[in-house]
RNA sequence: CGGGGCGUAGCGCAGUCCGGUAGCGCACUUCGUUCGGGACGAAGGGGCCGCAGGUUCGAAUCCUGUCGCCCCGACCA
């Protein structure tokens, strides 16, 4: 491709709404332009790279026995009314009604469809194990689309889904899944940490998500500095300890606590550390009042609370019910007493001496509040977030945290939509049952914006040779007839010998050339200039690297060919 | 949804406080000189100053409304 032909929508500088490494670099280098917030045009530059990342998911997918398809993007009302998360999906699902008032969503997931699709299909355990995937569209309507395309409205995805006959076959299919993702990931030369993760509003229970580990990352990871043991906040277990566990119990008593609300007030007010105070808040969970009680230097983790009660949606309960619940205003709720809730504990909190916590009372807090002795500890849980510091609960080391971009998600749904949306074959004795699930999806662009974001240096980006837009990169150095026609004959056979070549074919000046093949950062850069017109030999230069070769035509192109071999 | 900021040429910005009919850099076109890390000179083209209404002799500028975009936050009692 000729460059004097091709769209290459260089920036010199970066545009003003692109914050992230990423989105500066994929706009600079014209590989997207945006059209509105949170949705993006790939340019031609863009879109080759899109497809690279494309045929490694369907070389990997397919090469795990999985099947391509392709389905609507608008999906019907009545699946998701099935499977029950037409109303549980809230507002990041895309609604949409047809002339004849008929309501629509577009797709942001298809376990449904997909699921309607293969009950048709299957009937017997002869069908399964069952692997189907896409790579399609999908619309959220996200509470803040940014990051360019990291987190857009409509963005690529692949999703798979698998069907099963029993848990072994699950299982089969999930490993089998994973094997793919650890495939494809470090194809794209991307680095990911897999790490153990919650499966939110999808159901199931086993998943592990595929992060990129990245400062712009909106997904906090634990890691263990000791063990392997890594999972997203939302998941991550630790190990309790509490300093004041051997303090001896003393007598509780009530203090006045003028307006002395949160826990910073706290602090302040009883010059004590903030592990010291029982945070108690209170949810709406099931539509039904639920108080969790926490150390008040902890965060209430919700997805941990709406594990627990199997809730795929759980909310902090409004002041009206706050104060129903706890006879007081907000601010001075707490577990001694009567409470018109039920009432969840930190596992922390048996360990806990001495605690200051509300009286339920406005304006009075009870000091040398001591579990078991002052109030009833009946339902322990872990439901606070891990932090850095905090003990690995494998193997006894520190957990660390790091910020990661999220590429890729599996899941073993098990049977909430098959048994849900009724699907079911026969088994071998002719009785029937239902096939379980998995789901296993990858962000197509995202994943671009991945690379990107770990793949770079201050002039541009460096593309790994499988993703690469074009292998190489080469720049002709002279504008008399006599040049360019030698620079010709060099392209093509460049391109005959097999080569995706961009060619900058400009009448620029070579400063130009070369900041732009910076820039654009394909692997390989071939410049025939002054040198080549005295000793016929090319310089051939690696994106990666300072040095360069200087070699005869074929050298050169034995040498490339034996880069992209490999 | 709450808070903050911004909409002026393809891109980056100034001009807005203090009203007088739009400017700078890059990019683009033509000519000449240059020609290995974002060259130089000369001459050009390109704007409903986000949109609508109002005030005024006169509005990018003041007022009202509206739309769009960016950043931060989104409840921890």
């Amino acid at each position: 491709m000729k460059v004097s032909r091709y769209i290459l929508s260089t920036l010199k500088e970066d545009p003003s709404d692109a914050v992230v490494l990423s989105h500066r670099l994929m706009m600079r280098a014209g590989l997207i332009k945006k059209e509105a917030a949170g949705m993006y045009s790939y340019l031609p530059m863009g879109l080759k790279v899109l497809k690279k990342v494309m045929s490694i998911v369907r070389e990997e997918m397919d090469r795990e026995g999985a099947m391509e398809c392709l389905m609507p993007e608008l999906t019907n009302a009545d699946l998701w009314k099935e499977s029950g998360r037409w109303n549980t999906m809230g507002p990041e699902m895309f609604r949409i009604k047809d002339r004849n008032g008929m309501e629509y969503s577009l797709g942001p997931t298809h376990e449904e469809s997909m699921t309607n699709m293969v009950r048709s299909i299957i009937s017997s355990y002869r069908d399964l194990p069952l692997n189907v995937y896409q790579i399609n569209t999908k619309f959220r309507d996200e509470i803040r689309p940014r990051f360019g395309v990291i987190r857009s409205k409509e963005f690529i995805m692949k999703d798979a889904y698998s069907y099963d006959i029993n848990q072994a076959g699950l299982d089969e299919s999930y490993q089998s899944m994973a094997r793919a993702y650890r495939n494809i990931f470090s194809r794209c030369g991307l680095e990911t940490i897999p790490v153990q993760a919650d499966s939110g509003t999808m159901g199931g229970n086993a998943s592990e998500e595929f992060m990129v580990a990245s400062e712009v990352g909106e997904e906090v990871l634990l890691l263990c500095e000791g063990c392997d043991y890594r999972a997203n906040r939302e998941k991550a277990a630790y190990k309790r300890t509490e300093s004041s566990a051997d303090e001896t119990p003393l007598e509780m008593k009530k203090v006045s606590t003028p307006d002395v609300k949160t826990i910073e007030d706290l602090e302040a007010f009883f010059g004590c550390s903030q592990k010291r105070f029982l945070k108690s808040i209170v949810y709406i969970i099931n539509e039904k009042p639920v108080m969790v009680v926490v150390p008040g230097d902890r965060e209430v983790n919700e997805h941990k609370v709406a594990a627990l009660f199997a809730a795929t949606e759980i909310e902090l309960a409004n002041d009206e019910v706050v104060e129903k619940v706890t006879g007081a205003m907000v601010g001075f709720a707490g577990p001694v007493g009567t409470v018109g809730a039920e009432i969840v504990f930190d596992e922390t909190v048996p360990m806990m001496k001495n605690a200051i916590t509300g009286a339920n009372e406005a304006h009075y807090h009870l000091k040398n509040v001591n579990p078991g002795r002052d109030f009833e500890v009946s339902k322990v849980a872990d439901v606070t977030s891990a932090m850095e510091g905090d003990t690995c609960s494998v193997c006894g080391g520190k957990l660390y945290e790091k910020k990661g971009i999220e590429v890729g998600h599996i899941f073993k749904l098990g049977d909430k939509y098959t048994k849900g949306m009724n699907v079911s074959v026969l088994d071998e004795n002719g009785k029937a049952v239902t096939p379980l699930m998995g789901c296993y999806g990858i962000g197509v662009n995202r994943t671009v914006a991945a690379i990107v974001e770990q793949n770079n240096d201050e002039r541009g980006v460096i593309w790994p040779k499988e993703v690469t837009p074009f292998q190489v990169h080469f720049i002709g150095i002279g504008k008399k007839e006599e040049q360019v026609s030698e620079f010709e004959e060099i392209y093509s056979r460049l391109m005959s010998a097999g080569f995706d070549v961009l060619y900058d074919d400009r009448k620029s000046s070579p400063g130009i050339k070369f900041a732009d093949a910076d820039l654009v950062g394909i692997p390989v850069r071939v410049t025939a200039g002054k040198g080549y017109f005295e000793s016929g030999r090319l310089e051939l230069k690696y994106r990666n690297s300072q040095d360069i070769k200087e070699l005869s035509i074929d050298e050169a192109m034995e040498e490339i060919g034996n880069f992209y071999k490999k």
